[in-house]
DNA sequence: TATACTACTATACTAAAGTATATCAGTATA
DNA sequence: TATACTGATATACTTTAGTATAGTAGTATA
């Protein structure tokens, strides 16, 4: 059982940083959790639609990356009694957030290319 | 070669958006980069340091480690001409700037554990 | 009757990541 | 002469991640 830290423990402690930084690596780590977050970030999806619009993602690692992602409490599946039968995938509330991380890894991410280009 | 986007554009087309946060999320991957990262975010340390206050990585996942973040601009590589010779590793500014994104991955991190835990 | 749609699952494989263990060169100390 | 220190490298292995390809059930359409 994890135990619980404020970000003020966290920060204090290197270990527990890495420990609780790592926590949120985990769940964006992966080839695929990036593009399906990204894929989700506007609008819910169905299964087929976020396969086409990623592109060259097999049904069995979408389907289980689904699934971690399900159980990391970052998407919802809804499945509708449809004929065939319809299954909806749409970000938590906590999954819409880590667009506020995203953000800032882009925002590093850019100014890190114009710093790294300039010293070459 | 990979062009040059801006945060704005980034931000409008979902796949440039998924591609530039992926640059960063490369240089932070992998079971190592961001304890050996953690360990030098305070003070520039030598191999055998690192080595040390990581604990169970081998010296060749160091050594390889280190290389991808000197090569990525995170770290700066410093031969001094003792005896025996001394290595030293310090983050560039380039990466020290990254405890912002850490920082931010830290703060969801947190939230998310306590949102997730709150709907069991 | 054959085909297509939905959302997957099964099996077998390849490729990438990481581990274990031994070893290197050069110098200094016991 | 043997041992230890520095910062690694070499080889062989295991484990994890990802790919390729085919197939499933249930219903609807041509």
């Amino acid at each position: 059982m994890k135990n619980i830290v404020s970000f003020k423990e966290a920060k204090a402690c290197p270990i527990q940083f890495v420990l609780a930084v790592n926590d949120t690596l985990n769940v964006i780590s992966g080839k695929w959790k990036l593009p399906i977050i990204g894929s989700l970030l506007f609008e819910k999806k169905r299964f087929s639609d976020i396969q086409r619009t990623i592109g060259k993602i097999t049904p069995r690692m979408l389907s289980k990356e689904l699934k971690d992602l399900e159980m990391n409490g970052m998407v919802k599946r809804t499945v509708y009694d449809t004929t065939p039968i319809t299954v909806e995938y749409e970000l938590t509330e906590s999954g819409k957030l880590l667009s506020d991380v995203l953000d800032k890894m882009l925002e590093w991410g850019l100014q890190h290319r114009i710093a790294t280009l300039s010293k070459n």
